[in-house]
DNA sequence: TTCACTGCAAACCTTTTGCAATTCT
DNA sequence: AGAATTGCAAAAGGTTTGCAGTGAA
């Protein structure tokens, strides 16, 4: 099984965009980050590690990557966390993300009861569903 | 049953909150719209209707409804709208909202079985979960 | 009268936009 | 070469902080 980072590239290449040095050094970091990181994060992180990337290629990037499901986003906050690509991408598997309040650490389970969830939730509701952002908290065993 | 605003008010008072003109004016504002409203939109609102409140007092207004559970605020967005009190105050049944993707509008509903569901997700993960952030977006009857 | 609360000024953080320069392919 | 992508400048948007002044109780 390859690197995250690796296979990012794989998928985005075969997709036709481009690898660019900042999207590599963007992806790289993810890799070795086992936390949220918001794109201010990202971008000190990287100039401190001498590669400059401007904040709005940041932004930018992490876009692309959201859209190619390639990261997670925790909408609260903005942070985002590589995603698992096993589970991705062998698609569309509902999982759900747990993110660790103490050090930012994500867990991602499969949950595929979620859309029965929505669905009773539906019969409770005069509104048609069509979206969802389901966020929980915790904290993982390290930091308990 | 009296409106929103007034058992509000009743609320903060009893709890020996000072009941200032500003919140009155925040809180009839939210007692009139039947969606949610952004801090500024709330600014605005009141400018336009000649009573200019600062928006870090409207900031600070909202903390204040939000802790005292007289508010729902949407996370991801930092819109916020009325509670129904009725449901909020016969304490803490678990409820969902559900906004609107069209017109802003929420829909509370009881949903009691999110305390079973968060202990299953408990059950398949190693977090200890603690807090969560459950969101849906659709459309009401009218924007269907 | 007193303390909670507000208004103002200012700063900070996040995100977006437009455009010229760069760099993948 | 050509198109996608980046960097830069600037602005827009959202939120917070400190402090002096006001007003509810």
């Amino acid at each position: 099984m390859s690197k995250y980072s690796e296979q990012a590239i794989a998928i985005l290449k075969q997709k036709g965009f481009r690898i660019t040095r900042p999207r590599m050094l963007v992806l790289e970091l993810l890799d070795r980050t086992e936390r949220t990181l918001s794109a201010y994060e990202i971008k000190d992180i990287l100039d401190e590690s001498g590669e400059k990337v401007d904040t709005v290629s940041v932004y930018r990037i992490l876009e692309c990557l959201e859209e190619n499901h390639l990261i997670h986003r925790v909408l609260s906050s903005g942070r985002v966390m590589k995603c698992h690509l096993e589970h991705e991408q062998e698609d569309q598997q509902e999982h759900l993300i747990i993110s660790c309040q103490g050090c930012g650490s994500i867990e991602e389970i499969q949950f595929p009861e979620v859309d029965k969830i929505i669905r009773s939730i539906e019969k409770l509701s005069t509104y048609k569903i069509q979206n969802h952002n389901l966020e929980f908290f915790g904290l993982c065993r390290q930091c308990e």
